[in-house]
RNA sequence: GGAGAGAUGGCAGAGUGGUCGAUUGCGGCGGUCUUGAAAACCGUUGAGGGUAACACCUCCGGGGGUUCGAAUCCCUCUCUCUCCGCCA
């Protein structure tokens, strides 16, 4: 969430800057102003009649000590006078700061200034592109026929075995996957991503943390019993490594880099999007999470795109990069890039990767602070990518290098797949 | 799952109702000494709110309660450890 004191600091300019995402946020930035300034008065209030009870309360003691009953017996009255009204204040004292929470909460994250103008995907803004487009014949097949034609993945077993969205993987099929995610954590070791194996399940806390909840609830699954919930991405308890901690300044930034399976269970979707690798209910993604200095950060934003970018050259997948316009953009991001590569019998691009500086938006709410050079607290600003999702990449795979001999295996990903074919 | 013990500052570890935000040690930072370092010595060292700056207030796992006053007493939740049981 925004902190409190960016919107004191300069109202107007939030505002604004909020427009971009085509998010009217004038009143709840005056109703928060507002709220603040009564908080504040009833803050003193309460700070001011606390300090005359501890007062009291010692005076009380010392007259105790001396035996004096009768008069502590009088300063007893005092007290509880004031600390019924004290009651009252505090009631308003907190009323206030959970209000003002709670419309934080609500208002989302402010667009950089390098977001562009824009409502819906359609306005997205394609920033560069690169790799060949394949020139397949008109009878060039999906992946899915492709997984059936070559034993790859099983869907319908899927279905059997847990429901739509979960497929097996068999043989090459399940090889390449291992190999995509090999290369994929290898790649991120060799750029200084520390790799990391975080749980796959969290508590409330670390989905609190990373914004999952309370706003995408519905998109996870919750195990009831435990109250805990299985990760959408590895980036929740990667990120939630770093809740509640306190950096020096010599310590940032921090890399990590983690596979994990992640589980989604994308209510809402529906029609030809969700066919084959298109959206599954459970999927394979390296994700890189990275916490630095806010100076720091676009630069980062700028290597993590440039590694992205190196992974699907290697593959020698089409691919391009979309600068999200404002209103295609998540709600925590400060400024997002696609990156999708050409699913070639589809005819389709397909979003592999989304690379986020989310500024001190997530930081504020997960507590990760550095103390800078001035001793001075400050929150860091983090930053997410995939590197890369795996469906996808798989379904561009199977389709753009299909032949008639079989399903040629870039030249990068031979020695972690031992194969070079799909026959 | 059963029984017991515990949760205090970056870490270790005191503190069982009254100037305790908290003794002390280690670590960190600054200084003296030194060509430099080590050692020794001196000082300093949590977070949040509030203020122009002070003052001041809150925080000793979370929540609630008792009391004029709670890190200290009570209730409750969570977590950790030890033993037993079960087990990949």
């Amino acid at each position: 969430m925004l902190t409190l004191a960016a919107i004191k600091e300069n109202p107007q300019e939030i505002v604004k800057r909020l427009a971009v995402k085509h998010f009217d946020a004038e009143e709840l930035i005056n109703n928060i102003l507002e709220l603040d300034k009564s908080r504040r008065a009833a803050q003193a209030k309460f700070d001011q009649n606390g300090a005359e009870l501890n007062k009291l309360a010692a005076q009380i003691g010392g007259l105790m000590k001396q035996g004096k009953k009768d008069e502590a017996e009088a300063v007893k009255k005092e007290v509880a006078a004031l600390k019924d009204t004290n009651k009252g204040i505090e009631e308003e004292l907190k009323e206030a700061g959970d209000k003002i929470t709670e419309i934080l909460l609500t208002i989302p994250n402010v667009p950089c200034a390098m977001v562009p103008e824009g409502k819906t995907a359609e306005d997205n803004v394609v920033e560069k592109e690169g790799g060949v487009m394949p020139n397949l014949p008109e009878d060039a097949l999906p992946h899915w026929e492709l997984a059936k034609k070559y034993n790859l993945i099983d869907f319908e077993l899927g279905v059997k075995i847990t429901g739509a969205g979960f497929p097996v993987y068999f043989g090459k099929g399940a090889k390449l996957q291992r190999a995509l995610i090999q290369f994929f954590l290898d790649e991120a070791s060799k750029a200084g991503y520390l790799e990391t194996q975080p749980p796959y399940v969290v508590n409330e806390a670390s989905g609190i943390g990373t914004g999952q909840l309370p706003d995408k609830e519905g998109q996870m699954y919750h195990c009831n019993l435990d109250n805990l919930y299985l990760i959408p991405t590895a980036e929740v308890p990667v990120t939630n490594i770093y809740r509640d901690v306190i950096f020096e300044e010599k310590d940032l930034p921090k890399k990590n880099c983690a596979y994990s399976a992640c589980f989604r269970r994308e209510a809402g979707s529906y029609g030809k999007d969700v066919r084959g690798l298109n959206r599954l209910h459970q999927f394979d993604k390296v994700e890189i999470v990275r916490i630095e200095k806010p100076e720091n950060s676009y630069a980062a934003l700028e290597e993590m795109k440039d590694h992205v970018q190196g992974l699907l050259e290697k593959l020698e997948l089409p691919w391009h990069i979309l600068r999200l316009c404002g209103g295609d953009m998540s709600f925590t991001s400060a400024i997002t890039f696609d990156f999708e590569v050409f699913s070639a019998a589809q005819k389709r691009w397909l979003e592999v990767s989304s690379v986020s500086n989310f500024e001190s938006y997530q930081a504020n709410r997960l507590h990760c602070r550095y103390r800078d050079v001035n001793k001075k607290m400050t929150l860091c600003h983090t930053l997410n990518g995939s590197a890369l999702a795996l469906p996808r990449i798989m379904a561009a795979l199977l389709e753009n290098n299909q032949t008639p001999e079989g399903i040629r295996i870039p030249k990068a990903l031979v020695p972690y797949t031992g194969f070079d074919i799909i026959d």
